[in-house]
DNA sequence: TTTAGCACTCTTATCATTCGAGTGCTAACT
DNA sequence: AGTTAGCACTCGAATGATAAGAGTGCTAAA
């Protein structure tokens, strides 16, 4: 849909002043910000088109206009232009992410927690998927006599463990024994093939002794199901009360975000390396009034996650996707230089 | 303070039918639910004098009575009668707890979960102390030629791990001397010993072999550091925004639970195996409107945390403090099962 | 000491009124 | 054909008056 240069001009002014204030724009007041020569009954004339082509919304006959979702993205996709990312948040954001580089998750968390600060929304994190990840390491830990620590490492960093209860005793050659079958039989196997069908192959191969080995193997399973799994964090809920457009309807957004599945899909839907998902657009009607932006930061060729905040859809997109990109890339440098070598 | 016989029936009545309905009580409705043979009259000057005692309060000269923060205190030590823990509820948190026996925190998370559902509340967790824990294991990991991961394992379950960076490339005989050290130095030591003096000492007695371990053993106090802190967890938040004493005010609260630090703080103080804080008992001022209710569980000896609910002062106690310490005492024997044998 | 009765207080709901921001339309103008 | 001034109109927000109702405190009698 083109739009006369005028139409845009107004449409981004809508946009930026509804951003600004939050109330519905008059014509009046986009005369003043708008330093055109026309006169406010032009700029109705305008707006009512505007309205008619679905970017524009009138909450009442004599309200000012508000943007549509569609409004917003039309904003969003080609008249809006971004701006720098000044030195202070540079900076802010720096500290915060520096300080964990040893830990992939904590740096997330502190990723967020930057994040979520500067845009005052709330942030949401995945740790790195481990999609073609292999086990890297497995581990016994006895804890007592009967129960022993399983801990799985994958090649892309993520650490699971878990305890497994055995019905008898523990021996060393039980833990020998499992070495071995760990050894010939799991390190190095992508993750995502360790499942009970696996374990039941290779349990006719290896025999009756593998047995016993049976709960352990089946906690390796568990663990490896876990760690494909890319576990979804969220930062700065709270800063979301903040928003008028939340007042008294905060309760089903913030709980749609405190279940982890469905915030799972929701950044799991994602392909691209960068998305803006505003209001309607995004499936969940939890979040019909909130924009999704979200950024992927990458480790190596194949890992990787999301990095995203989430906020009323009248937020300030110009100066957060600059941050956000800002951050997602830092994210990805520092988990990078972490691993590799 | 001692309170007649009639005096105590009418507050304990009061404070019940506010934690029913949220609105102030009146001397009529009181006849009601109090079947004494007295006037509305009487009940007036009764009420009039717990006024006067600081029991009750009332939000304007002709509104009902309201429980002031000493009213419930009152009513939690003397006159409350605990509920049965009804059939269903048990079973719920049976089944909500016993699925993840293996790993605490995930069990804590169940919990809590179980817990903010039943309650309509948040609910708090903290991981097991450490206190007295010991460094049980200390594994490295090769991710790169540069890059190792340090796994520590506490005698009491705990595991940690981080990312380290070495300036030089890792050898197999690097490996040995850490393990050397470990297993002369750390293996068995309390996790609250490690601190950077011991490893100065350490240092010291092993001479310049140990420059190069430098960043390992660093790491190692890092991760025991991070071991002794037991983390808190928080589930529910959202439950707090459908009370309609929060309207509007929530964003204090939820922003307060959303730091760490304090809510440690919040925490730690306890030294009792249960406790409640109501209102204005708290030290801090986000939640002189709220109820903290917190009970300890205990693995062996000397490990343990807490788990509990926070939520409006106008909060159901003789139906919610049953299902905590039920679920509080679940949680001990599930852990200990687990790792004592 | 208790109670009935009653005047008084304060909140809440409702409704009419007003005010003002902003619109849409029309007719005139360039 | 597009633009503009002018004006009637709409609708929400604010204001204020009024009424209803809940609950109290006090007094005087039982």
């Amino acid at each position: 849909m083109e739009l006369s240069e005028r139409k845009q001009k107004i449409l981004a002014a809508v946009v930026e002043q509804y951003i600004k204030t939050g109330e519905p724009v008059g014509s009046k007041v986009l005369l003043d910000s708008l330093d055109m020569s026309v006169s406010s009954a032009t700029i109705r004339n305008e707006m009512s088109d505007l309205v008619m082509l679905g970017y524009l919304d009138q909450p009442h006959t004599s309200a000012g206009r508000v943007p549509t979702h569609l409004g917003y993205r039309y904003y969003v996709d080609n008249l809006m232009k971004n701006g720098e990312l000044n030195e202070e948040t540079r900076r802010l954001i720096d500290a915060g992410v520096e300080t964990s580089a040893g830990d992939p998750e904590r740096l997330l968390e502190h990723a967020g927690e930057v994040l979520a600060y500067l845009t005052k929304c709330a942030a949401v994190m995945t740790t790195p998927a481990g999609e073609s990840a292999r086990i890297k390491r497995v581990e016994l830990v006895p804890i007592s006599s009967r129960t022993v620590m399983i801990v799985l490492l994958t090649s892309n960093g993520i650490l699971r463990s878990k305890l497994c209860r055995m019905d008898m005793g523990i021996t060393t050659s039980m833990c020998e024994t499992f070495y071995n079958i760990a050894d010939a039989a799991l390190i190095g196997v992508p993750v995502r093939n360790i499942t009970p069908a696996y374990l039941q192959s290779l349990a006719a191969t290896l025999g009756m002794e593998t047995l016993s080995m049976f709960p352990l193997l089946s906690t390796v399973a568990d663990l490896s199901q876990s760690a494909i799994q890319s576990q979804v964090m969220l930062e700065g809920q709270s800063n979301l009360l903040h928003h008028r457009e939340y007042e008294g309807r905060a309760y089903e957004l913030l709980e749609f975000l405190s279940r982890e599945d469905p915030l799972e899909q929701l950044i799991g839907q994602s392909r691209s390396d960068f998305e803006i998902r505003i209001g309607k657009e995004n499936i969940f009607p939890q979040l019909e009034n909130s924009s999704l932006i979200l950024a992927k930061y990458s480790i190596g060729e194949d890992g990787g996650g999301s990095i995203g905040i989430i906020g009323p859809t009248r937020i300030d997109y110009p100066r957060l996707i600059p941050s956000l990109k800002y951050i997602s890339g830092l994210i990805s440098e520092t988990m990078q230089k972490a691993l590799e070598d």
